[in-house]
DNA sequence: CTGAAAGCGCTTACAG
DNA sequence: CTGAAAGCGCTTACAG
């Protein structure tokens, strides 16, 4: 038994990958064919219950892992889904991640998640990398599409976007809240609040960053607040919103309230309001987007709007894992209703 | 060229997986074989600078892709590692995964991520499809390990533990800060300010808690507060942490300092003084652990024990990728000093 | 520099 | 219920 143990050992030592056991060592050691444990592997119905046994325990003795690259190769299928992700801190991936994961789990998918946002270049070799994998869906999350994901999408897998609706790409499935009637949310509640200077802190060239946007300018102009319409420049990212809001405190009739495209830049905004002596909610008051669990924690108590991240990964996922399961699927792109959220950021504007 | 632009529709609307090109399309196309094909696609030297030319624009044009699993099967290697995290709410993650996929990419590896942390089985399956995927190492981060991946990685690829290292499996790279040193670091800051009833607030079983905890008792002691010692159970979550910091306010001889386990416990600490009526840092000071951008994000302002997030991640995966590059690596396990932040959380005990 | 051939570890009709 | 055989899309010696 020492020299079984020691012979074992002499094999680990070899160098490169270590050779792992295949179906046809499970197939010698149960004395039958790779068919036959192919086939009790994948738990196939006609095979005889001793012999099914017996080549499990083969497996098991021999420690046998699926190759999940040969299995793809002769099932021309992965069973498996990619998961793109546009930024890893903002805080609504994660919510909407486990979600995703949850249902995919449940309809007995795989999910690999893959992160872009370094640079175009990078982003597009993330996606590659998934396409190569021959995963069988996609699933992007953020507030925009990496490059070229477009035609990607469409040509060599489905796909559904969560976050963000692009009018311009009628074609991809996506799952997403209204953020035109979002931002009216967000305006609404600062109006109701006595504000009027209320200045919107922008997040850039994106889909979401439009609706929002043109939200904000919806309402305001329904509110006969036209005038005091101020849109600054800014991101989806902590410092973009420290930009914009740094901009927008600058304004010569400067605002009492600032609309902040998302609730990560809304901290941001939140700390250039400090570095000017001001104080959130007594000068200024901040809504944020979104509605992640960072906005909760409480020395934050970020007032914002929700979307409904679980319920979208959920769907988002659900329905691509029907598709890839032939189900017939509803409407490819579903729109959500946000909701305010108000906690202790906003206040009464002071006269 | 209308025909020819519906035939390629047709083709598109067949059911199941789309036949995408293969080498030997490719090869056709271009009046060459297939190992020619194979060859120019990989860089290989000797092909005639014609010829590859010729393979190339062949491939563009049929939008050739490789196909990862074919690839796999045929090469032996992936050249891509997997990354098993444990908590994607933890905004350490995200920093140490940027780090973790910028050190990759440059050192010409790919990267996959994979979420656990649900239940012991899901985790289990995670790192099962990481093995299955013939990932060549495996990085994983959090505080601790997945129920038996300690003998999964070593018996099956090379892997490096980030931000935990394991004294019970020495065998096991890793890439961490000290603990038991950090936690002396927020305990000499908190007596420093004249806190004595300085309590604990813990992270449970796991080797990252116990060290903190241990860090925790030896620094008390140092400075002759061992009668003061009082640890309270919490986790590493939001939820773990205010349950904690709730029992240890509760404590007869209430403290006027938290040590907490980490950065995301330490924000759900905050909310159980606050729901006490308290406040931070006037009626107690709290300390988190960990240095993440939440920490430092302005309305929370927490004081916190940094670890080098990044450059932990940059050296796991240096390091990994090194081995699997036949490098000669240095020592197995890093340990990297911590440091304390100051910030606002944190004031001199009232009298 | 190029091609024919074998092999990677699976799956899947097809016979029996 | 079981096995022999072909095939998946690549890579890699081996000849030429």
């Amino acid at each position: 038994m020492a020299a079984e143990g020691a012979e074992e050992n002499g094999r680990a030592a070899e160098v490169g990958p270590v050779a792992r056991p295949t179906i046809r060592d499970v197939a010698t050691r149960a004395g039958v064919s790779k068919s036959l444990v192919s086939l009790a592997l994948q738990n196939a119905p006609r095979v005889a219950p001793q012999t099914r046994a017996a080549i499990l325990a083969a497996a098991e003795e021999l420690g046998y892992r699926r190759n999940a690259a040969a299995h793809a190769l002769g099932a021309h299928r992965t069973r498996t889904i990619g998961v793109f992700v546009l930024d890893l801190h903002n805080p609504l991936t994660a919510d909407v991640l486990d979600a995703v994961q949850a249902e995919a789990r449940r309809r007995d998918y795989r999910t690999i998640i893959v992160v872009g946002g370094e640079d175009a270049a990078a982003e597009r070799a993330e996606l590659e990398k998934l396409l190569e994998f021959r995963v069988e869906g996609i699933i992007a999350v953020g507030h925009r599409l990496p490059d070229g994901a477009d035609a990607a999408f469409t040509a060599d897998c489905p796909a559904v976007i969560i976050g963000s609706d692009h009018r311009s790409t009628p074609h991809l499935a996506s799952v997403s809240n209204d953020d035109v009637m979002g931002a009216g949310l967000a305006v609404d509640h600062l109006v109701s609040l006595g504000h009027e200077r209320i200045a919107c802190v922008d997040g850039g060239p994106s889909a979401v960053a439009r609706d929002r946007r043109r939200g904000y300018r919806t309402a305001m102009r329904r509110h006969g607040l036209g005038d005091a319409i101020a849109v600054v420049k800014g991101s989806f990212t902590e410092d973009g919103g420290y930009r914009g809001a740094s901009q927008a405190l600058d304004l010569p009739e400067r605002p009492t309230a600032l609309f902040v495209v998302n609730d990560l830049a809304a901290m941001g905004a939140m700390a250039a309001v400090e570095d000017r002596g001001l104080s959130v909610p007594d000068d200024i008051s901040v809504v944020g987007y979104d509605g992640t669990r960072l906005a909760g924690i409480r020395p934050i108590g970020l007032t914002t709007v929700g979307q409904p991240l679980q319920q979208m990964g959920t769907q988002a996922a659900a329905r691509l894992c029907g598709q890839l399961d032939g189900e017939v699927c509803g409407q490819a792109r579903t729109r959500l209703p946000p909701s305010l959220i108000e906690r202790r950021t906003t206040a009464r504007v002071l006269r």
